[in-house]
Parts: C-alpha cells; sequence; structure tokens
RNA sequence: GGAGAGAUGGCCGAGUGGUCGAAGGCGCACGCCUGGAAAGUGUGUAGGCGGGGAACCGUCUCAAGGGUUCGAAUCCCUUUCUCUCCGCCA
C-alpha cells in the first residue's frame, strides 16, 4: 500500500510510475480528492465530538454539585449533537475504506534502476552490482554439454517409473504429481540442502508455519484483495482459511501489526513448505511434466529491514539464492525484471532461471523481491528507531529455492545417457550416499 | 464439541458510570549522588488520525466490533483469542 502523503507530494511522479505497470484503476488527482474528502469528514466529527466531550464535563460537575437544573440545560444541549456526530462517523467510515480501498489495489512504485517495459521481453540480465558478464560469469557453474539430445524431466522420470501423473491423476486430477522411491527421496533432499544452507551459512532462522492463513494475512502479503483466483480456500465456521501459496505469506506476517526496537534487525526466516496455487488462467500453459502445478515444495527467505538496509539486503538475498544453483552445479542467469513483468508488490525483483537442457532454455526457479514499506504499510509492521522516530520496516521475500523446479533443473542437468541421473556432491550426505539413481541394473 | 474463568500501557497489576490514556510496581532513558558501580533519589517513558512551521491543540484507542448513556476501561450484545476441566485426537 502507498503513502498518501507522498501521492499528494508527489502526483506527477505516481502518474508516471504507474503508467509503466498493468491495469492500475486510479490517478493520483483521483486519490488525493477522496484523501480531501476524508480529512474533510474527520474535522467535522472531531469538532461534534470535542464539543460534546467539554458539555458532558461540564455535566459531570454540575452533577457533582447536585446543580440539577443546569445539568439538565446542559443534556438538553447536548442532545442535538448526537445526530451531527452519528451520521458524521458514517460519512468518516466511508471516505476511509473509500480511499483504503483504493490504495489497496494500486501496485508498489518500480525503483528507477528497474527497466522500464511492458512484459519479459525487456527484462534484463544483471550481472551484479558493478559487476561486468565476465565475473559474474566465471563464478557460475557452466552449461552441461550432451552428446545426444538431452531428455526433459518427465521423459527420464517416467522412464525410471519414478514419476507418475496418471496415478496422481487419479487421485487429485491435472497438476498434481506423485513421485516415488529414489526420486522422492532427492526431491526430498534438495528440501533438506537448502533450508540447511539458509539456516547454517545464510543467517537465516528455520519456521514452520502454519499452511492455513486469514484472509488479514492475505491482505498483509498483497494477495488480496486482488487475486483471490489464484488461492485455494476452505470453509472454516463462519468464514474461510487459505492454503499458502507461498510462505512469504506467513513468514512476512510474522511482524504485523507490531514495532520492532532497531537491533531487532534484521530479520531472516526461512522455511521449507508445501505451496498451493489454483493456477487460474494458466489453462495450456506447461501442463507437460511438473513445471507447474497446484502444490510444490518451496524453500522461502523473508528478511525484515530498516529503510536503509533493504537495498543491500536484496543483493544479499539474491546471493543467497545463488548459492544454491552454484552449490548443486546447476547453471543459471540472473534477470532484473522489467516494470511489466514485476509482481504488484514489488519495488524491484530479480528472478533466477534454471538452465534446463531438455527444454533447452532457461526456465525461472526463483524471484527475490524488495518491497520497501508496501506491504508493512498494509501489515501495520513498523520499527522504533534510537531517536525514537518510528518508521515502517522493509520487506523482502525470494525463493531460494523451489524444490519441485530445483528437482526439475538437477534431472535435466546431471542426466546421463542411460535413464539414470547422477546426484550432485552437496545432495549425497541426503541421499545415504548414493552417487546415482534411476540406473538400469 | 460441552462447562467455566479471563483479556487493561514494554511487563506485572489497580480501577464497576464522570475531570481516567488510566494508580502503583517492574523495566527502560536521562540527571543527581559515587573514584567507578550498586543502592538511593529526581524527571521522563503508548500508538493512530486531524490541525499547526513548531510549541502545542483536538480526537480515537483499556482484545475486536456493535449497543445503552449527556458521558463507558467500567453496563448490555456479538466475535476472536488465552487458561482450566470434560470429550475427542496426531
Amino acid at each position: 500500500m502507498l503513502d498518501i502523503n507522498w501521492i499528494k507530494a508527489n502526483p506527477a511522479a505516481f502518474d508516471a510510475a504507474l503508467s509503466e505497470r498493468k491495469n492500475v484503476p486510479f490517478k493520483a488527482s483521483e486519490l488525493i480528492a477522496m484523501d480531501e474528502s476524508r480529512r474533510s469528514a474527520i474535522a467535522a466529527v472531531e469538532d461534534a465530538q470535542a464539543k460534546r466531550n467539554a458539555l458532558s464535563k461540564l455535566i459531570g460537575q454540575a452533577k457533582a454539585q447536585k446543580d440539577e437544573a443546569k445539568a439538565n440545560e446542559l443534556m438538553a444541549e447536548v442532545a442535538s449533537l448526537k445526530d451531527a456526530i452519528q451520521t458524521g462517523e458514517a460519512t468518516r467510515k466511508e471516505a476511509e475504506d473509500g480511499l483504503r480501498n483504493a490504495l489497496l489495489v494500486i501496485p508498489n512504485i518500480p525503483l528507477d534502476e528497474v527497466p522500464r517495459g511492458a512484459d519479459e521481453a525487456d527484462n534484463k540480465e544483471y550481472f551484479g552490482l558493478n559487476g561486468s558478464p565476465a565475473t559474474a560469469a566465471r563464478a557460475r557453474p557452466a552449461k552441461p554439454s550432451f552428446s545426444y539430445k538431452p531428455k526433459e524431466h518427465f521423459e527420464t522420470g517416467e522412464a525410471m517409473g519414478q514419476m507418475d501423473f496418471e496415478v496422481a491423476a487419479k487421485i487429485s486430477g491435472a497438476r498434481f504429481v506423485v513421485l516415488k522411491s529414489h526420486l522422492a527421496r532427492l526431491e526430498r533432499s534438495i528440501g533438506q540442502f537448502m533450508l540447511d544452507l539458509h539456516v547454517d551459512q545464510h543467517g537465516y532462522t528455520e519456521v514452520q508455519p502454519p499452511l492455513l492463513v486469514k484472509d488479514d494475512a492475505l491482505y498483509g502479503t498483497n494477495q488480496l484483495p486482488k487475486f483471490a483466483d489464484d488461492l485455494f480456500f476452505t470453509p472454516h465456521g463462519e468464514s474461510r482459511l487459505a492454503l499458502i501459496p507461498t510462505a512469504e505469506v506467513p513468514l512476512t506476517n510474522f511482524v504485523r501489526e507490531t514495532i520492532l526496537a532497531e537491533d531487532e534487525l534484521p530479520l531472516r526466516l526461512t522455511a521449507l513448505t508445501p505451496c498451493f496455487r489454483s493456477e487460474a488462467g494458466s489453462a495450456g500453459r506447461d501442463t507437460r511434466g511438473m513445471l507447474r502445478q497446484h502444490q510444490f515444495n518451496k524453500v522461502e527467505m523473508v528478511a525484515i529491514t530498516t529503510p536503509e538496509a533493504s537495498g543491500d539486503e536484496h543483493e544479499k538475498m539474491l546471493a543467497d539464492a545463488e548459492d544454491v544453483l552454484k552449490q548443486l552445479g546447476i547453471h543459471y542467469r540472473v534477470m532484473m525484471l522489467s516494470t511489466g513483468d514485476m509482481g504488484f508488490g514489488a519495488q524491484k525483483t530479480y528472478d533466477l532461471e534454471a538452465w534446463l537442457p531438455g527444454q533447452d532454455t532457461y526456465r525461472e526457479i526463483s524471484s527475490v523481491s524488495v518491497c520497501g514499506d508496501f506491504q508493512a504499510r498494509r501489515m501495520d509492521a513498523r520499527v522504533k528507531g534510537k531517536d525514537g522516530k518510528i518508521r515502517h520496516v522493509h520487506t523482502l521475500n525470494g525463493s531460494g529455492v523451489a524444490v519441485g523446479r530445483a528437482l526439475i533443473a538437477v534431472m535435466e542437468n546431471y542426466q546421463q545417457e542411460d535413464g539414470s541421473i547422477a546426484i550432485p556432491d552437496v545432495l549425497q550426505p541426503y541421499m545415504k550416499g548414493l552417487t546415482s539413481i534411476g540406473a538400469k541394473s
């Protein structure tokens, strides 16, 4: 949620910045007009309340002095204010809700360095701060080469008899998968490895969060009100709960409605959780294989920082996600998303795209975003500085990384001509020392 | 799911219709005291919103929402959460 006072002070910048983004339903001038009526409504109510309070005080004094006549006189006077207060409060609530509801559907303002553009075609490859393409590329694993046409993950997986879409469809329908045997273990190993890496080496605290969340939490991390169609809901009493589409929701909402001390920051949390997405609107996209599922596991990283620290934290979180792919030995590239391709709440987003030789292309495996105070305003998450000043925190989130997609990347990059899959060194301890799976014996 | 008890400031805790954003204590901050510290002592110590350059003023907030009343932390209703007992369960 953007700050109406900022919009008031920078209407041109607001309109210009959001012209780069899709579906922005309001102009600055409309929001400012809404704010005007909100504030005049507040002034009207408070004026009436002040008069009522003053008179009530006098009534108390009159009664204390047993002056019933005066008390009655004052009571008659204050009665006339009642209507004004009541209708004023209704007007005020309407105006406040109107402005808030408008602000809730306005996306975040991209940072200056974000490439302007309409869609992913305008994304720019990112080589690190002050980093040249050459040096950044040297630190990354190389593309593997094959003496045959590399297979896609579902070909190998089905041939192994350890990846089964038909059984999954019988149980749950389309966009589900069943993994079995060594492949199931490999999936688990990848998740464990990544979680351990972030906890042991990158300074995150491991969390087991709830997987069902309230609407309030979803408003905080901007799934609501605009993206309800992407979620699975389950009835709960008179209300409902949503299955988390990402652990970003519970982890970021850790700090909702709190004022943190500055020395508690940065707060770095990570969790390995299932994620549930209805994928409404994705009909026909990525229907083969397990690239796009209703349910998948993901390691998520979340950081809560001061406004000053969020930029550096974003680079750190990107490096933390990159480290996963470096250690797994998977070639990848980093893209800075353009204004047209960024998520609703992001100020700036880096996508990690893993090389998938079977598909002969790069595919998104992680997305690392800095949201500024956008989510903090929605959640009312603040930090009290050493000087006593209270400001909204900054929030960041990134996948570190999606487990299902990492499994795909391992399967395609480590495939062998005989249909087996070599196990990356860092995963072997998790695989009880297995160096290869799926080989014909 | 049933029965009961509760929810007050960073924490503990007083407050059953009037000047209560709220006693007292703890904690914290700053000062005094001290060679330094402890003890002692003094002062200060919530947030939102509106107005204002600021000092400051107004308003709202005692779990949340609604109601009664001239006036609600205090009375009534609904909801949420916590605790105890029973049932059930991993």
